[in-house]
DNA sequence: TGGTTGTAGTGACGGTTGTCAATATAGATA
DNA sequence: TATCTATATTGACAACCGTCACTACAACCA
């Protein structure tokens, strides 16, 4: 009888050493990589990110992109929540921003561990 | 009677300039994004840039993360095919090896418009 | 040729996600 | 207070996704 258990089928190779990535480090940076993987949600940060001051109030890009307003307001919330724009009420506006910062963590993140190889 | 056309209903801010990012550019970033955004491909990510060379042979991989080796060669399958790695068969292990330009797009994609702002 | 090893494919299941219509909420204004 | 404007929330539905057990394929070896 042949042993079933797949914890131990697969022994060709010795296991790897720990990557850096612990798993909350990968699932929380999994987190932002999956808001930006979809196209509806890079259209939006990407006409952000064009304004002068990098700000742009939530009822003009329903207008721009020619969705529902509520499934703008969900991929807002859904950029905000993961840290990726900030919100400001002026008035009766709500105003979204970039967080360069989680732009350049994730550039950080993508940078090979050998640059120069 | 109110006019209910969604098309209408939301007339607040005249629309913006179209972005930068066209509808397939946008579908096709997301779409790598999309890959990244998975915790398990994060730590395969992260194993293979961590060896010398940058290259892992497949079986090494089920070892180190304790998943089942099918769902090892999925993941590995869906960040081949979108560019992330490649293959190479030499003997009867595949080694995949990852593609910096791959991820120097992605970093360029990140890059704020205005990065000394 | 047959057996062993390493990897990929299949099919299924539960969970997540993008979208919308309808509705609610919050601020401004009269 | 009542009304209008801008945004958020809810609920529903279809589509997609991660995972596994099982199976198939491909390369080496005896």
């Amino acid at each position: 009888m042949l042993e079933t258990n797949s914890a131990l089928a697969w022994q060709c190779c010795p296991p790897l050493l720990a990557g850096k990535l612990t798993p909350p480090q990968a699932e929380a940076l999994a987190a932002i990589f999956r808001v930006l993987g979809d196209p509806t949600r890079l259209q939006l940060l990407s006409l952000i990110a064009a304004q002068p001051g990098q700000e742009v109030k939530a009822c003009a890009l329903v207008e721009t992109l020619g969705l529902s307003q509520p499934t703008v307001s969900h991929h807002l919330k859904v950029m905000y929540e993961v840290g990726l724009l900030t919100r400001e009420r002026r008035g009766t506006g709500i105003y979204y921003r970039l967080v360069p910062q989680c732009l350049a963590l994730l550039r950080d993140v993508l940078t090979t561990p050998r640059p120069n190889y």
